[in-house]
RNA sequence: GCCCUCGUAGCUCAGUUGGAUAGAGCAGCGGACUUCUAAUCCGCCGGUCGCAGGUUCGAAUCCUGCCGAGGGCGCCA
């Protein structure tokens, strides 16, 4: 409708001598009285045309009125200056046909064709089970790359594995303190899930192999349960022993980007806008965290990416600078590397807080979580919100059977669709095919609710890429959700009293509404049950 | 002290990148099933968008300064 609606108004305005600005704006007005399209050119134009914006307006109306674009059924002036389109219902019509030819694929578009675009996220260390709070980062991530795909980019998935240095070796000792039946070392694990794996791990295990290679599998477990799943789980121990520091550390002193000082080797970051240039390699020879990590990044740069989105939790938002500062200093194009920060999720249970200590060994894992919530439930609740907003997800009314659980009303307006089909399959009725149906008989202000819904999700899956804003998908299906309840109580499909074309009509509206609740719920990867 | 994120209805949160009368859900009050799932729908109640300035036709949104919350500022990871 865009599409129709800006040439229109350009050729107005230059019909009234007035140039027109580089980008014309149309938007959907948040009140319907407002029209169903509205564009504020006139006060855009108003200073530099040099006349009163309200003026201007009422002559591109007069002059859009004269030769309406299709489907215009009125235009015109309001507030300052607003320009205001009125359609004929119909425009919504062709929704139903959209959405009904396209099907899953509803909403798929070409825009990241040809870029190739790595996503980060949940990296945990594998010296124990993932807890709660990766969840959200998890959910996140995963939801994230599904919109990456659906909008055309070649993207991979990877968890990056911290299975060297200081914190493997503590791992690795308090799993064989146990096993001896020991207690841990002084700044050991004390988790009870140490002594249980101590328990499993045969008699002659490397306890750093095998008890890595345990929490992997715990890990890798619980994440494909709540759906998430990577293409790659890139190991720091199998790329430093490739060699690969040295390469880097090589790379920086070619580029004079790494110098020695005080016994340590440095990278120059300040150079880049960090606060402090950073150490790489500690005087004692031992590498920094650092490093390794830049040397991974270095690594997906070589793999050809041209995209890097790395989600981090936000206790580790201080290490982004340095980090930036590093892919350029490998002469990285800094935009190529973009951070989420996730902020917090707090836990409540009855209003009082639940705490996710970590090493003291009560902490809520995210098997827990799961068990207690639900993957459904976990994935609409915390892709509900902005990442960028502090959280706080009350446990006891997101279980099963509370209404401040959005997943029953997505689902159940899905469950409700198809119990359409269902009921009328019982009863022998046979849906017309879409072509020989008349859709004008849909009329009904839930109707075209239902439909406006619809016409937006290609705009909000385009949004929610660019401005790697999953919760965008989310507030989307559950408002289509809300106006499919509205459609369902007040248009009955099935009902004798509802005339045959009328049947057909709402039918095939029922069925593209289907199409979306099941795309926008494959988006943020939470399941459509059709009944419940 | 410096940096990041945030502050919107009693509670949990949206807010189309600067648009018109700031919206949902929950909680509270009152209604709606001889009809395809009442886990639903409708109505009412509820606001100094933290505070103060500034930018302009127009600010919850942008700029500055305060106030407040959380997180971060290691030769730790």
């Amino acid at each position: 409708m865009r599409n129709v609606l800006i040439p229109a108004l350009r050729d107005a305005l230059v019909g009234l001598g007035v140039d027109p600005p580089v980008e014309i704006q149309i938007e959907q007005p948040a009140h319907r009285e407002h029209g169903d399209f509205s564009s504020n050119v006139a006060l855009v134009c108003a200073k530099s045309a040099g006349r009163n914006p309200r003026d201007l307006a009422t002559q591109l109306a007069e002059a859009l009125e004269q030769s309406p674009p299709p489907f215009v059924i009125a235009v015109e002036v309001a507030g300052p200056g607003f320009v205001n389109f009125r359609l004929d219902p119909a425009w919504l019509h062709q929704v139903v046909g959209a959405v009904v030819d396209a099907g899953d694929d509803y909403g798929r578009s070409a825009e990241g064709a040809g870029r190739k675009v790595l996503v980060e996220y949940v990296s945990a260390n594998p010296t124990g089970p993932v807890h709660a709070g990766h969840a959200r980062g998890a959910v996140y991530g995963d939801s994230l790359a599904r919109i990456l795909r659906f909008t055309g980019h070649d993207v991979s998935e990877e968890f990056y594995v911290n299975d060297r240095g200081v914190q493997m070796q503590v791992f690795a000792a308090s799993l064989a303190a146990r096993k001896a039946g020991e207690e841990p070392p002084e700044e050991g694990y004390r988790g009870a899930y140490i002594t249980e794996w101590a328990s499993e791990m045969p008699d002659g295990e490397d306890p750093l192999i095998w008890g890595e290679a345990r929490a992997l599998l715990d890990q890798r477990e619980v994440l494909g349960d709540l759906g998430v799943a990577f293409d790659d789980w890139f190991s720091e121990r199998r790329m430093v022993n490739s060699g690969a520091i040295d390469a880097t550390l090589a790379d920086l002193r070619d580029r004079d980007m790494a110098f020695d000082d005080d016994g340590a080797v440095w990278l120059r970051s300040t150079r880049f806008g960090d606060d402090k240039d950073r150490v790489l390699v500690k005087s004692d020879g031992e590498y920094t965290y650092l490093l390794p990590d830049i040397a991974y990044h270095r690594d997906k740069f070589d793999r050809g990416f041209d995209l890097l989105i790395n989600v981090w939790g936000a206790d580790h938002h201080g290490y982004v600078a340095r980090m930036r500062a590093a892919i350029q200093a490998l002469g990285h194009d800094p935009e190529a590397f973009e951070v989420v920060i996730t902020q917090l999720v707090r836990l409540e249970r009855d209003g009082v807080e639940v705490k996710i200590s970590k090493r003291s060994g009560d902490l809520i894992t995210m098997r827990d979580l799961l068990d207690e919530v639900g993957a459904d439930a976990v994935r609409l609740t915390y892709l509900l919100q902005s990442v960028d907003s502090p959280q706080t997800v009350d446990l006891d009314l997101v279980v099963a059977q509370s209404n401040e659980n959005p997943v029953f009303y997505v689902q159940m307006a899905n469950a409700r669709i198809h119990s359409i089909d269902r009921v009328a399959a019982e009863r022998g009725l046979v849906r017309s095919p879409l072509d020989q149906v008349d859709l004008s008989v849909l009329t009904h202000d839930r109707e075209l609710e239902v439909l406006r819904q619809l016409h937006a999700l290609p705009d909000v899956v385009l949004l929610a890429w660019r401005e790697r804003a999953p919760h965008k998908v989310t507030t989307w299906v559950r408002d289509l959700a809300g106006a499919v309840h509205g459609f369902y109580h007040d248009c009955p499909v099935l009902h004798p009293d509802t005339p045959d074309d009328l049947r057909q009509a709402r039918w095939w509206l029922a069925e593209s509404a289907g199409i979306g609740l099941r795309v926008g719920l494959g988006l943020v990867g939470a399941s459509a049950p059709e009944s419940m």
